[in-house]
RNA sequence: GCUCGGAUGGUGGAACUGGUAGACACGCAGGACUUAAAAUCCUGUGCCCUCAACAGGCGUGCGGGUUCGAUUCCCGCUCCGAGUACCA
């Protein structure tokens, strides 16, 4: 129906003017039912029901100014075909919409207008609501939600303070009332409480608790609540005057906006989701979704499996700054000096001798009551061994130290200054009496001043190994069993011990390093993952599994958000640690003797056996890992430890339009309002933006306090909030007591189908799993998860035309324009044109001429008498001109048609460019139905004969095709098996009443509206309940099958064959057959290949 | 980089468990009807060779493999899309 000219659109108004009386009206047919459909609450789900439930639901739609474009009704259109489908199944089917309606976009419009957002929303629910009741969807009106109502929000605030009111018990593994944490600190303090709670959490006695005022019991109780005040660093958008959640910012913009977003640090309401996430990632395994979403909330959650190690810093000699480093004398954190003391220290222990070896054997692993080391490097020298703690060296003389013997005067006085005391034994001592040996150092030690504790205070911020009595650096690693491979650790820039850790003479480089990294936005922090940089501190850990020195660095590679902040570099097998050892020339120490290449790249194999690895050398990748971490366990300085990646979730923002947190302040510590005081309404503003003082925009409300006196929380919910429990309201959605009636949750259970775009696969899937899961454990709901079945849409993108503009030699756009295939030949530049006025690429010249009235002179350069427009798929947008809304489709072809057309249009789970060519088809396929129930004068008109055999086959064929087809939910594939048997059916002349009616009931899930027309012109009612016809195979059975003959697997000629016959008697007959004679050409058979009912394969 | 999708005529796509590749629809070409156009109806339409028919060859991103038989299974690559990222 291309108009190529105003005359054709006249004649075709005329053609439709004849037509009115007669032919296909789906205009008037599709109104008539609506409002039946309507009037008549077709489609509310019965409450109380014998039937089986099912649950069909569309993601929450956020009501935007711009109304629905051609993409959107397409989830929408397929949850409808399956709900239409359940309920002729016989299920008692819930199926509802409503709005998502707080959220941004309406307030940044109040912003600019000053209308009060409930105003707009209002409007633009209108043109949604009458949006989707043109397009015929089978939703049950009389349960619609809106989130910005207050008898909806009410509910959002109700769980919000249950959330409050909850701990989550690590005992339990679940949720629990705040009551039965109070219990537990009554009866034994916070000894034996395991909960998932802030890192700051006093230790106190049952005794302490009683004596703690109320205050200090709030603010220690608010350290485990579910929902929580803590001072975090938040994602603040100044543009949008608010903090944004971690999936609401893409990289490093405002999802909604597109605004810079910088790091705050905010008093901030969160919610302890982290407490969740090994129960979230757990349930994925038990729900039929995509494997995509669940591969991104897996990544969301982000476990990572590995250990906890501290690394204790060196007390020598680099911690000296205050009184060492002048006592020292010399730079002993010569970064050079370091790396030739490494290797040789390497080689030493290496080549050990036998005395060395003995005397290891019995100072080591604490047996002489302290921390001893062994070839350690101390200033410019190594010492065979030493006790930092104590600041003794020991050394052995002879065998290998041989040659230095004669440096011993210069070496002790060398140490002595180091402020280090000399205790020497012969190769002969320690050989002949080991015992001896042992008790005398034993003995030396005990006499001496402990000066770790000493040292420690001065870092007092610094974490603790346990049992160590040493200052550490703890790391998280998930590869333990590299930690032999370490040559430096690197903190994060920001990390808390670095203005600690830094020495004098390192302080200049630091200091200058962390100034570049803050000038680096987080978008050029991400951006720029090759460049490699980093400064040394100057100070140095132990590695505890070998006792070596190993510098600490700080790197912005390293993320201060994720686990420690700290990371060990084995250049050896991790890339990043390779390039940045590379570059700072720091040591490269193969580990696994399966590691390749290791001059070229990192390799981070897992396979082969250790080496150079001590204690774990010749295990596999398995036997060390466990072995290590019993080892970093037994000896107090690590552990293996899950890590996860998803943060608490920000709860707050500081805007207008969201839900007030039912929640004010008494002495700077936040109460929960009474639960008979909710809702607490959100206040009328003066404007909607922030007070003169910063306050969010609720600072401006008047007389707005609690009890007259408390000030109330002034920032509002996220937009997730409302959208994380919607689905139970649906269920119940009316009830003024509770947020759905434990009757009605107990039968609806859970959502069956869940429709939607994968956008929200990190926000609203997740946020929603989570509280689900929450009000499980206090027993709210029934089921751990709740959406069963996930389907996500495919996106509809735009398809935008351009027309070529000549341009001249100064590139200047003349008044010409080119067809398509001829601006080749030109200078040109592409401009978009409205996609309404090209119809298969074929621009209306006219149409365009009143579009750009600029180019209502200009001259076309047509190709075959048209002018053909270029095409290029984008997003769609009104900028592009390409958008398409459902309305004017409506309009000229009807909902029916819009319903199919987008159902054909291909799988709904790939996303595709919305195109209109094909829609035609789809037009006529309809009417073409719509004549199988009329005469040649389009009067109705049907018979009651016995249906033919082959008219059974037909109907039987599609009635089977479609059931099957929906379950799997491929509706494109249906849509042309409807083609096929309209297509069978017109050529059979059928108008047999009893095949008719099947197929009207067939077809009613996807174009209801001219079904439900036909079927009441049949003389029937309730379409919407009637059961879907039963699939009779007997009707398919066919005798014969035309049997494709390949030879040599190449498909020759077909052979009427019956089913009846078996192997034998079908090669017979197909080898007796003249023409298979001729294609073997007098060669015989080697093998006959026979499945019955598909082929027949000779080999030859 | 990693993870997950995907690649089939001029176009959207079909082929469900390895069994006739290209259903259905669009587009295009030809024809009927018409003064004409639109609408409608009919016929043809993967590519190559051939006047045409018959027959044949090629053909599901590329290269191999398994199999009587591969769009489908396996191995290796290329390209496109989406998500994600110094996550230790």
């Amino acid at each position: 129906m291309h108009f190529k000219n105003r005359l054709n659109l006249l004649i075709f108004a005329n053609y439709l003017r004849k037509r009115n009386l007669m032919d296909y009206q789906f205009a008037a047919i599709e109104q008539k039912w609506q409002k039946f459909w309507a009037e008549n609450q077709t489609f509310k789900a019965e409450t109380n029901s014998n039937k089986p439930k099912y649950y069909v639901l569309d993601m929450f739609p956020y009501p935007s100014g711009a109304g629905l474009h051609v993409g959107h009704p397409l989830g929408y259109i397929a949850s409808d075909i399956f709900s239409r489908y359940k309920r002729l199944k016989g299920f008692n089917v819930l199926h509802p919409m409503g709005y998502d309606s707080f959220g941004l976009p309406a307030e940044q419009y109040a912003i600019q207008t000053g209308q009060h957002p409930a105003i707009t929303t209002e409007a633009n629910i209108a043109t949604y609501r009458r949006q989707l009741d043109q397009i015929g969807f089978s939703f049950d009106w009389s349960r619609e939600v809106r989130t910005s109502e207050s008898s909806y929000y009410k509910w959002t605030q109700w769980i919000f303070m249950q959330l409050f009111n909850s701990w989550y018990n690590l005992e339990t593994d679940k949720a629990e009332d705040i009551t039965t944490l109070i219990e537990k600190f009554n009866a034994a303090g916070s000894a034996n409480v395991k909960a998932v709670c802030d890192e700051d959490v006093k230790n106190f006695m049952p005794s302490d608790w009683a004596a703690f005022t109320d205050e200090e019991k709030q603010v220690e109780l608010l350290k485990y609540r579910l929902t929580y005040l803590k001072e975090s660093t938040v994602n603040w958008c100044p543009a949008l005057g608010t903090v944004l959640a971690n999936d609401e910012v893409k990289d490093g913009f405002s999802e909604r906006g597109g605004y810079p977003v910088e790091q705050k640090k905010m008093m901030q309401w969160s919610m302890r989701i982290s407490a969740y996430a090994e129960r979230l990632l757990q349930g994925l395994n038990t729900i039929d979704w995509p494997e995509p979403v669940k591969e991104m909330q897996r990544n969301w959650i982000g476990k990572s499996v590995g250990a906890s190690v501290i690394f204790p810093i060196s007390l020598t000699p680099t911690l000296s700054a205050g009184e060492g480093a002048d006592n020292y004398g010399y730079e002993t954190a010569d970064p050079l000096l370091w790396e030739i003391l490494k290797t040789n220290a390497r080689v030493n222990r290496v080549n050990q001798t036998e005395a060395e070896d003995t005397l290891w054997q019995k100072i080591r692993n604490n047996q002489t009551g302290h921390k001893i080391r062994r070839q350690h490097p101390i200033g410019s020298y190594i010492a065979d061994f030493i006790c930092l703690n104590k600041r003794l060296i020991i050394e052995v003389d002879g065998g290998y130290h041989l040659e230095i013997q004669e440096n011993d005067k210069i070496r002790t006085e060398a140490l002595n200054q180091l402020g280090f005391d000399v205790i020497r034994f012969s190769n002969y001592e320690v050989l002949s009496d080991i015992n001896l040996v042992s008790e005398k150092i034993k003995t030396e030690l005990e006499g001496r001043p402990d000066i770790a504790t000493k040292k420690v205070s001065n870092l007092s911020s610094l974490s603790f190994g346990e049992g160590r009595g040493e200052a550490g650096i703890e790391v998280f690693t998930t590869r333990v069993d590299t930690i032999f491979g370490v040559s430096f650790i690197v903190l994060a820039p920001e990390h808390e011990l670095v203005q600690a850790l830094t020495t004098e003479a390192q302080k200049e480089d630091i200091e200058k390093y962390i100034a570049q990294t803050k000038k680096k936005s987080e978008l050029d922090r991400m951006a720029d993952t090759k460049t490699v940089s980093g400064a040394f501190t100057g100070s140095y850990v132990i590695n505890p599994v070998n006792n070596e020195l190993v510098p600490i660095w700080i790197a912005d590679y390293v993320l201060a958000g994720y686990g420690t902040g700290a990371v060990m570099g084995v250049p050896s097998g991790d890339q990043r640690d390779w390039l940045f050892a590379k570059h700072f020339n720091l040591p490269i120490i193969q580990i696994l003797d399966a590691q390749k290449d290791i001059e070229v790249e990192a390799d981070p194999t897992k396979e082969g056996r250790y080496i150079n690895s001590d204690f774990i050398n010749n295990l596999g990748y398995k036997e060390a890992i466990s072995y290590l971490n019993h080892w970093l366990e037994r000896e107090g300085v690590g552990k293996a430890k899950v890590n996860y990646r998803m943060r608490d979730a920000i709860f707050g923002r500081q805007r207008y339009w969201g839900e007030p947190i039912p929640v004010y302040f008494k002495d700077g510590l936040p109460y929960l309002i009474k639960e008979e005081e909710l809702p607490l309404l959100l206040p009328e503003i003066d404007k909607y933006l922030p007070t003169e003082s910063g306050e969010p925009p609720l600072g401006r409300a008047t007389d707005w306090s609690y009890e007259k006196q408390y000030e109330y929380e002034l920032s509002t919910m996220p937009g997730w909030a409302g959208s994380s429990w919607y689905w139970y309201r649906y269920m119940d959605a009316q009830n003024e007591n509770k947020f759905a009636s434990k009757d009605a949750i107990a039968y609806w259970k859970d959502v069956d189908l869940y429709i939607g775009g994968s956008e929200h696969a990190t926000g609203h899937l997740l946020y929603s799993r989570f509280w689900n899961k929450f009000l499980k454990d206090l027993g709210y709901v029934n089921e751990e998860e709740p959406f069963k079945k996930l389907i996500n849409q495919g996106m509809i993108q735009g398809r935008s035309n351009f027309v070529y503009r000549v341009v001249d030699e100064e590139g200047k756009g003349t008044n010409t324009l080119v067809s398509y295939g001829l601006r080749k030949d030109y200078k040109t530049s592409a401009l978009h044109v409205d996609v309404n006025i090209v119809e298969n690429e074929i621009l209306n010249v006219n149409k365009f001429k009143e579009f750009r009235p600029e180019f209502a002179n200009a001259e076309f350069i047509l190709e075959n008498g048209k002018y053909i427009c270029g095409v290029e798929v984008e997003k769609m947008s009104k900028s592009k001109f390409n958008v398409v809304n459902p309305d004017d489709l409506i309009k000229s072809y009807g909902a029916d048609t819009l319903r199919m057309y987008e159902m054909f249009l291909g799988p709904l789970e790939q996303s595709k460019p919305w195109n209109t060519n094909g829609i035609e088809g789809v037009f006529k396929f309809l009417r073409k139905f719509w004549r199988l129930f009329h005469n040649e004068e389009w009067v109705f008109h049907v018979d009651d004969s016995i249906p033919t055999k082959a008219e059974l086959k037909a109907l039987h064929k599609i009635i089977k095709k479609v059931q099957d087809d929906v379950e799997r939910f491929s509706f494109n594939t249906s849509v042309s098996s409807f083609m096929i048997a309209v297509n069978e059916l017109t050529d059979l002349k059928c108008k047999n009443r009893q095949v008719l009616e099947d197929l009207v009931v067939v077809l009613s899930p996807y174009a209801p509206h001219i079904c439900e027309e036909l079927w009441s012109l049949l003389g029937n009612t309730d379409l919407s309940n009637t059961p879907y016809p039963t699939f009779n195979p007997a009707y398919l059975q066919e005798a014969e099958f035309a049997y494709p003959i390949s030879i040599n697997g190449k498909m020759r000629m077909n052979l009427n064959l019956s089913l009846s016959l078996e192997q034998d008697q079908a090669t017979e007959i197909v080898l007796a057959n003249d023409q298979v004679q001729g294609y073997l050409e007098g060669k015989t058979p080697k093998k006959i290949i026979f499945v019955k009912g598909k082929i027949v394969n000779i080999v030859v």
